[in-house]
RNA sequence: GCACCCGUAGCUCAAUUGGAUAGAGCAUCUGACUACGAAUCAGAAGGUUUCAGGUUCAACUCCUGACGGGUGCACCA
């Protein structure tokens, strides 16, 4: 069952249009029309088959408006300018949509018609530094399309791809080796480690030599040399618990934690199988996939297009001359294990849009393996600061992550104490909690994520626009309504009276679609914009329709519902972006 | 140099993927609280969508070319 009268409308018209004109191509689609004037749904399907079929475009929407002009649901549809044709949903339709959405159990998602077995690739922090802004959007991004995919069918399965094996671990082991301290690493495990790794990162810069001796402590440890084996399980252990804290305070959750490591083992045989079949060959000492020049060549991702248009090799390096493995190989590796061991049909990676070139490698490069997998990459903008460069501290390091949330809370928790002097701390403690973290998590998400983004604490925790505040709030207030009035009693009859609460229930109705729509080039702002719609909808009705004191009994029911099915909906929004509600605030 | 991304109100962003008069929020100005919670609402003002061409019945959206910004370009991840 679905409440969505869009969807079958959309459905409808589909039918009517295959069946009448076949050869129509593409369909017809609607589009949720705000403006009155032109009703509330529209199709230019007329506007856009007129070529096919040969028919002039009025002539075409009239035998759409003929063929639905005793539609039950409908007003008799209108034809507007050049070939537009509007349709109207009748109050009563809407009501008895609205009666059915607020009996469902999903708030009018449903399932889509084939589910897959998706694997969601996300967070995967280096573990030989804490966590920092840096991880935030891939972390919070990845959740939450997690949570939607699930939430609309599909079977997910979710993997935090740890960097526990790169040359940064060279260096870690490099720095330990030369001014470890044992017992400093048991007092702060992360800042020694940090500091060892840093010290060694900066010389490598002015020293090769260093660089050189840091690639062969990662070359030992790939090749199971015992000492460094050992170091690094140390490091890994103790680095992971601290990883592990602040996941459960973002509400984070992975299926599986395979890292690099995981995939030592397989990394020989995969190389040899790229080398076996042509992929990949030597050059310069290294292995390394180049171009099969079945591509033109501005869209080979193994070429770079020179000024005359001479081409220069961009190869994908999946050995290294010395003998070591690389990100790519371990990619590549994890492909066919999620493949043959995880059975997973889509892989989706969250990550940076620096890492645009690396995947398109990567894809190219499976596709060429013959692996049947579809590969998505879901790429973000960078945070910036005031200054417009990426977030830093004022010293210029990158900011921690946990002190991050900590100033989330404790901005939230002053804001709180402005407002509401009187409540005990604890409570203040812990809605303080939900606010914060959910303004931050908020920001992440209510952008386009190709954009890169201005991090501002003021704007951000404002409790007016688009923010998660604003949101909690108009949910607080649902909540606020219903303690006082009691539940609704649910069923027919409702009744509509005011323009406003017309508005709210489409919007309610269409909750469904934007999830869907989140979905088709995974893009979470639309659910941002649509909740804030849904929550401005809300406060608009408070205003202007009286619950407690509505007319007749219908009306207050009818506003009951309405009420609650906003909570709901505010709620379940909310938590498909990874964002806790709470009662009071 | 080449590739990718971006350029929309003073600021931060939308625009259902080519649809009707480009929408919000901040900030500014004007109004509404002995409250179903003013953490809210109503209203005003703000635009040659960087520029120049082209395709189309229709362009912020697609194509070409400028200009401006970001990112990445062989053994890092």
């Amino acid at each position: 069952m679905t409440t969505s009268l869009l969807f079958q409308l959309e459905q409808k018209i589909q039918l009517w249009a295959t069946n009448h004109y076949p050869e129509s191509g593409k369909g017809p689609w609607v589009n949720p029309c705000q403006d009155e004037r032109y009703g509330h749904f529209q199709t230019n399907w007329a506007m856009v088959s007129t070529k096919v079929l040969k028919l002039s475009p009025k002539e075409l929407a009239q035998k759409l408006v003929d063929a639905f002009q005793t539609d039950p649901d409908l007003l008799p549809p209108v034809i507007a300018g050049p070939g537009f044709v509007n349709f109207t949903f009748k109050k009563e339709a809407i009501l008895h949509a609205l009666d059915t959405l607020s009996q469902d159990p999903h708030f009018g998602i449903r399932c889509v018609n084939q589910p897959q077995r998706i694997l969601l690739d996300f967070s995967s922090p280096n573990v030989a530094k804490q966590m920092h802004v840096g991880h935030i959007r891939s972390t919070i991004l990845g959740e939450s399309l997690a949570r939607i995919l699930k939430s609309l069918g599909h079977h997910v399965v979710t993997d935090n791809h740890l960097g526990d094996w790169g040359t940064q671990f060279g260096m870690v082991l490099l720095g330990y080796k030369r001014a470890g301290n044992e017992e400093a690493l048991k007092a702060d495990p992360f800042a020694h480690l940090e500091t060892l790794y840093k010290s060694v990162q900066e010389e490598t810069k002015t020293n090769e030599a260093i660089l050189i001796q840091a690639r062969h402590e990662l070359l030992k440890l790939q090749q199971g040399d015992p000492e460094n084996r050992a170091l690094w399980e140390t490091f890994i252990t103790l680095s992971k618990a601290d990883i592990q804290r602040i996941y459960e305070r973002l509400d984070i959750h992975f299926d599986y934690t395979l890292g690099e490591s995981f995939y030592n083992n397989l990394l020989p045989l995969v190389v040899r199988e790229m080398k076996e079949k042509g992929i990949a060959r030597e050059s310069e000492g290294a292995i390394a996939v180049f171009s099969d020049q079945t591509l033109p060549p501005k869209h080979d991702p193994f070429l770079v297009v020179e000024k005359g248009g001479a081409t220069k090799d961009a190869p994908f390096i999946i050995q290294k001359s010395d003998g070591a493995y690389l990100y790519g190989t371990t990619d590549l590796a994890t492909i066919k294990y999620r493949l043959e061991t995880l059975h997973v049909e889509q892989s989706i990676y969250v990550t940076d849009s620096r890492q645009q070139q690396h995947f398109n490698q990567l894809f190219a490069t499976t596709k060429r393996w013959g692996i049947p997998m579809e590969l998505e990459h879901v790429w973000f903008g960078t945070i910036l600061g005031p200054d417009k460069t990426p977030i830093k501290t004022r010293e210029g390091k990158p900011i921690k992550l946990k002190e991050l949330l900590d100033e989330a809370e404790q901005r939230a928790g002053n804001i709180l104490l402005e407002k509401r002097p009187n409540m005990e701390p604890e409570k203040q403690k812990a809605i303080a909690r939900v606010v914060g973290l959910g303004a931050l998590k908020y920001a992440d998400q209510a952008q386009n994520r190709n954009l890169d983004y201005v991090f501002d604490w003021d704007k951000m925790l404002a409790f007016d626009g688009n923010t998660a505040p604003y949101l909690i709030n108009a949910y607080v207030r649902t909540r606020s309504i219903l303690r006082k009035a009691g539940l609704p009693l649910g069923g027919l009859p409702l009744s509509l009276e005011h323009e406003v609460e017309l508005e709210l229930s489409r919007k309610l109705l269409a909750y469904g679609d934007c999830l869907h729509a989140v979905t088709q080039e995974y893009r979470p702002h639309l659910l941002c914009t649509y909740l804030f719609e849904t929550a401005a909808l809300f406060h608009k009705f408070f205003e202007n329709c009286p619950v407690l004191r509505a007319e007749t009994d219908t009306l207050k029911n009818s506003r009951l519902v309405l009420s609650q099915l906003t909570g709901d909906v505010l709620k379940s929004g909310l938590w498909h972006l990874g964002i806790g509600t709470v009662e009071e605030m």
